[in-house]
DNA sequence: AAGATTACCTGAAGGC
DNA sequence: TGCCTTCAGGTAATCT
């Protein structure tokens, strides 16, 4: 389930691999991954090559231009003032110089850059970068590509909040600090912060001491602090592992990411807890599975 | 009006 | 070639 640590690890991956490269092709097997239709979707990026690719808690963001042989790689004084895709009345877009490509891919989706693979039916789009294939596979159907006009604040995703590796405490501690819904819906709410999801949350919380239950008015600042920290360091230990997730990018031998057993509660259900060896318990919070230790971990 | 619930999908797992 | 239910969770839409 790609959450913040595992879209970095594609974003890397892409920077890597295919930054300055053109998209020469674009097979669309499965339409629904894309917001728009296929027809405009190739029109719009097919020829362009890729310049930049950014994240921003779970989306991607990948800017392509014009991109003649020989030509600079920074972007240029018209595309810094904003001139990129533009719609028009009818909410068309036209293709100008710059695309922007917004990916999210939800549940299931995954990239990848792999030479010799037979796409299996699960996979959506095969794209061509000067030869090099790239596939996007998602068993769910649930991840989107979206085309949008401005790389910098796309209208789509003008609700989230700012990156949870971005952000700073104090900023995190406004945002949430009135809400009275369960610290773990909270964590969760990509409108305080982009980039937390079920598994790191429950990380977060059991790393911070914290019931997934308890709300923001019965924890000191000090004790969300070490809650914010506990998450950012999460993450970031998260990305170093390459993620928990399969998605592999920075090899062709399909090796898996290697934070699973790094998991301290979530999905260990039963089993002791690693700290005081409690058995770990299971609860539906904000609609989620949420694993955490009784002892550990308690209740406000 | 924030918080809670459901829809979207498919496959795995478990009960019987 | 077993059928059926439940679960998995990110986000948007829809409830209360």
């Amino acid at each position: 389930m790609p959450e913040l640590p595992e879209v970095e690890n594609v974003a890397r991956a892409l920077r890597l691999n295919l930054q300055g490269r053109r998209l020469t092709g674009l097979k669309v097997r499965f339409g629904g991954v894309l917001s728009q239709s296929p027809r405009l979707t190739r029109q719009t990026l097919l020829g362009k090559r890729l310049d930049r690719v950014y994240r921003h808690g779970k989306y991607l963001l990948l800017t392509f231009s014009a991109g003649e042989n020989g030509a600079e790689r920074s972007p240029t004084p018209r595309q810094l003032v904003g001139d990129s895709l533009a719609a028009d009345s009818s909410g068309r877009y036209h293709a100008g110089e710059t695309a922007h490509l917004m990916i999210h891919l939800r549940m299931t989706g995954q990239i990848f850059i792999l030479e010799d693979y037979r796409p299996d039916k699960h996979v959506h789009l095969v794209f061509d970068f000067e030869g090099l294939p790239v596939h996007y596979r998602d068993i769910r159907k649930f991840g989107r590509f979206t085309l949008v006009e401005d790389d910098r604040a796309p209208d789509a995703i003008r609700h989230i909040g700012p990156d949870m590796l971005e952000i700073g405490f104090a900023a995190w501690f406004d945002r949430l600090v009135e809400r009275r819904a369960p610290i773990k819906s909270l964590l969760l709410d990509q409108g305080i912060a982009a980039g937390l999801g079920n598994i790191y949350v429950d990380e977060a919380l059991f790393r911070a001491g914290v019931h997934p239950l308890t709300s923001p008015a019965d924890l000191s600042r000090d004790e969300l602090k070490a809650l914010f920290r506990a998450a950012k360091s999460v993450l970031r230990l998260a990305i170093r592992h390459g993620g928990t997730t399969f998605l592999n990018f920075t090899n062709f031998h399909g090796q898996p990411g290697n934070f699973r057993r790094k998991l301290r509660v979530y999905q260990r259900t039963g089993e002791p807890c690693p700290r005081c060896g409690t058995e770990i318990a299971r609860a539906v919070v904000a609609g989620r599975s949420s694993h955490y230790c009784p002892s550990c971990q308690r209740e406000a």
